[in-house]
DNA sequence: ATGCTGTCTGAGAGCGCTCTCTGCCGTTCG
DNA sequence: CGAACGGCAGAGAGCGCTCTCAGACAGCAT
């Protein structure tokens, strides 16, 4: 049962020897027709399956990626429903290119040297963080390792040399093009529930939403949450205590959007006519909201997908080349 | 950079044969304290990491469970809500256990063939199946082929010799609870939206439905979905149609409940006034719905830690015992 | 002293694969 | 017609680790 055939086997059985069942095996050039073919049949009837041990010991590749989050893992992966939609990303861009997936949560400090263990140990050609907080140290270690690495969100200290290659989308443009749909709406006085100050898309979410007002004739207002519906739910209500005349709040992901729907209409205001929301991400819930939300769509599958992308170039050892910055789309629906 | 330090290295650095400096790696038994300081110490010093690919060529283990979805990936990865809390309990348990987590995507034909030959390969110690669709081919595939597999919901041939071992919930009592919740509210005409009926959860919950009304003197009332929101959209209307005088719903999942509650809100029925709704699942949606909905929570957390660790038994020889069913609990809130 | 047990270490044979190197052949060129 | 060439198969040396086996040595009883 687990006495899986061997290349000496299938070699034998082929009348031939362990290398020219190799090289069929794996494709390669230069092999007699009528000697491949004879191999293939042996392959067949024997049901081999080549050994990936054995082969990742022998070609030092590992054909596999990790894609680490780095994040507690509580957050992660209960509260924030864009998760998924990039492991699907990467998930079809490893599998087309035939690599398989190692999924990491490194949340706490263990998990982080689990993840580099693992990276170091020769079982990774590459690994692609996923954690949108900027001052994660662990692409930096990795890299130093000699571990390819990408990161999605551009990294706080990118710029700097060495930084690793990385695929975000475009924060500032998304959030200025949120805050014009409400400025051209003719809302006069346009609050922002912002993201963390620590993390690349809060600090360019807000970044656009103050580009705009500074064009326009009108005055920030602006609380802070940590992306999550709770935290937006206390900035809604920070911000009508702040100024109980607002009529539209941009916030910058839709769980706080979310969040602060539930929050306006307690205090009876009605979406979008007394107070127009428009969020950021376009996670599914939006759609299905009461009323649906207007947001900045993240092309969250593509990212995987030129996640992985990155890091199977990075890993063959080619240039990545620049960093890869993907469009925002705003999603008009009913909240603004 | 590249060149990690072998064995031998670490052996000839502090004094020692090869076999020694494993048998301190591996924590395994009798060595002097002086010896395991002085490899504990050159282990420090070279920075050195076993190969796993080596260590897995040599052991025929390979420390690394699968986790598949086995369903077309679009439907998994982006509407249901329920996967990240199960891959985190998974990856919880299998972290413990210092095993790698990968993650497969088998919704294809080819992607079930990876699959295989990547189990076959031996690069896998067990597979957990996640494939809610009781007529997956794949888990018993797999076992025939010698690999341990366990599946999340009860197969729909289990009781069939043989069949793997699986993780459940108890589906029937859950429904019959959410029903007699509706039951002891006084609501006369109870429907229900049914999940798909080649699905274990899909029937369990109808069946829990039925066994509460046959109980009491109500008549049944069904539409069928296929747990999403489209359909339990879908699915709400008909049910109007069929008895614009209903004045509860029991939808099998909540995607289906929250489309349920939008179609309601659109006919003019206010919820729980003139319309009671219980899902099923406890999405994180559910609880900021409007109104949040009372539903029937399954413990994903725990079936995802559950099926880590009955695959790790499994993997290891031992018996996995009798099917794991774990208890699901009604949360009331708003909706009903 | 001798033999015995028992603990600890080293030697060495694999695990299954890849890949370089060498040798063989048939072809083409000087 | 012999030499040089080029395509193709085989031999064999690892890749880095584990694990069995046997040897060495200490401690104890005889």
């Amino acid at each position: 049962m687990t006495a899986r055939p061997t290349l000496e086997k299938v070699a034998e059985r082929a009348g031939v020897s362990r290398a020219t069942v190799s090289r069929v095996v794996n494709g390669s050039a230069h092999v007699t027709p009528e000697i491949r073919a004879a191999v293939l049949r042996a392959v067949e009837e024997l049901g081999y399956v080549p050994n990936l041990a054995a082969r990742s010991l022998a070609t030092r590749r590992a054909d596999s990626v990790a894609l680490v989050f780095s994040e507690p893992p509580t957050r992660v992966f209960s509260d924030d429903p864009m998760f998924p939609s990039l492991i699907r990303g990467v998930s079809r861009e490893t599998e087309a290119a035939d690599k398989h997936l190692v999924l990491m949560l490194a949340g706490s400090p263990r998990g982080q040297e689990r993840v580099e263990r693992y990276a170091t140990a020769g079982h990774l050609d590459g690994v692609i963080v996923a954690s949108m907080h900027g001052a994660d140290p662990l692409p930096a270690v990795l890299a130093r390792r000699g571990v390819p690495v990408v990161c999605s969100g551009r990294s706080l200290t990118a710029g700097a040399r060495g930084a690793p290659p990385c695929v975000d989308v475009e924060n500032v443009r998304g959030a200025e093009r949120a805050v014009e749909h409400l400025v051209t709406a003719g809302r006069r006085r346009i609050a922002t529930i912002a993201g963390p100050q620590d993390m690349v898309a809060g600090i360019d979410r807000l970044t656009g939403y103050r580009n705009v007002l500074r064009g326009s004739d009108r005055r920030s207002i602006v609380a802070v949450g940590d992306f999550t519906r709770e935290s937006g739910i206390a900035a809604m209500r920070q911000l009508l205590r702040d100024d109980p005349g607002l009529d539209a709040v941009f916030a910058a992901s839709d769980m706080m959007a979310l969040g602060a729907l539930q929050v306006l209409r307690q205090a009876g205001r009605r979406v979008p006519h007394d107070v127009a929301v428009v969020g950021f991400d376009d996670v599914p819930a939006a759609s299905y909201a009461e009323p649906p939300l207007t947001t900045v769509r993240q092309p969250l599958h593509r990212m995987g997908r030129e996640l992985a992308r990155l890091v199977l170039t990075l890993a063959s050892g080619q240039d990545p080349g620049a960093p890869v910055i993907l469009p925002t789309e705003l999603v008009v629906r009913d909240s603004a």
